[in-house]
DNA sequence: ACCTATTCATAAGT
DNA sequence: TACTTATGAATAGGT
């Protein structure tokens, strides 16, 4: 006769809460990473679009999918117009931001460093093809780059 | 007597390439960003990581998900371990990399560019809350910030 | 924007 | 760790 008994109960529901089990925690990073990676290519090449995305892994990995150095290029000069913004909102109302230890010298000095940064960076990378060797150098630094599928190490 | 019409042919199958109509693509574009950062920030929470994305939708706006300010602080160290790597490769295969046009002060300059961003930054995002008129500043510069749900402007 | 049939993702189990 | 599968969840196309 056959065995009338389920294999498994499926898939269930499951409350959006911090997974405290270890074993557990592992398996639904690494299943859940994947989709979210998978989800994002769909997504850049069905609307055609950039996107990038860093996840960093319960044990301290990063794994990346998109262009994670494009990033830089995005995010810097969001916070340089944050600053130029926050300097003149500062003289309007009459102090009181995060800002306000810095020297005058310092925050040109940081917009400045990301103007560099981001222009050097882009320029460079434009011809960039990198090493496959550069990942252990990254890894024994405690940083991982891993695209997409092609994850590094044993764990995560 | 009822309709027995089928009110919708429910889901299909896609191919996963570009669409070309702009209205279907406008459509897809917004569910797949909803879904994928909703996914992103139930990783974020089942599995109790730090993630940031940024998607450019077609029309140039930027969105994110995360702490995209936070992603310098983890992209630069992976650019400036990229550097001195390969000033080290080079050393040894004799050169042929993309810094070679670099002079040695430009690389330090870029290095320590990079080291002060990084520094500044996270120390001041420790107690920085945005306000929310940033918002107009950033989309007259081309540059629209949104975080998860809480998006901005007429498109997209 | 809403609906829903269908495809897709995935929690457990093995 | 990889595979299976029942079920929950996301979404394509229509309205």
């Amino acid at each position: 006769m056959e065995n009338l008994k389920k294999k498994t109960l499926g898939r269930r529901k499951i409350e959006i809460k911090k997974i405290e089990k270890k074993s557990s925690l592992q398996v639904a990073f690494t299943k859940r990473r994947g989709g979210l990676f998978r989800k994002a290519t769909e997504l850049a090449v069905v609307c055609g679009v950039e996107i990038g995305i860093l996840v960093k892994s319960p044990a301290g990995k990063l794994y990346s999918s998109g262009q994670p150095e494009a990033l830089i290029n995005r995010v810097a000069p969001s916070i340089e117009a944050r600053i130029k913004y926050e300097e003149a909102e500062k003289r309007r109302a009459g102090g009181g931001m995060w800002w306000e230890g810095l020297q005058l010298r310092q925050l040109e000095q940081l917009v400045k460093s990301l103007e560099i940064s981001r222009g050097m960076v882009a320029e460079n990378l434009k011809n960039y093809d990198p090493p496959s060797s550069l990942q252990q150098l990254i890894t024994a630094d405690d940083f991982v780059i891993a695209a997409d599928t092609h994850f590094l190490g044993d764990q995560d």
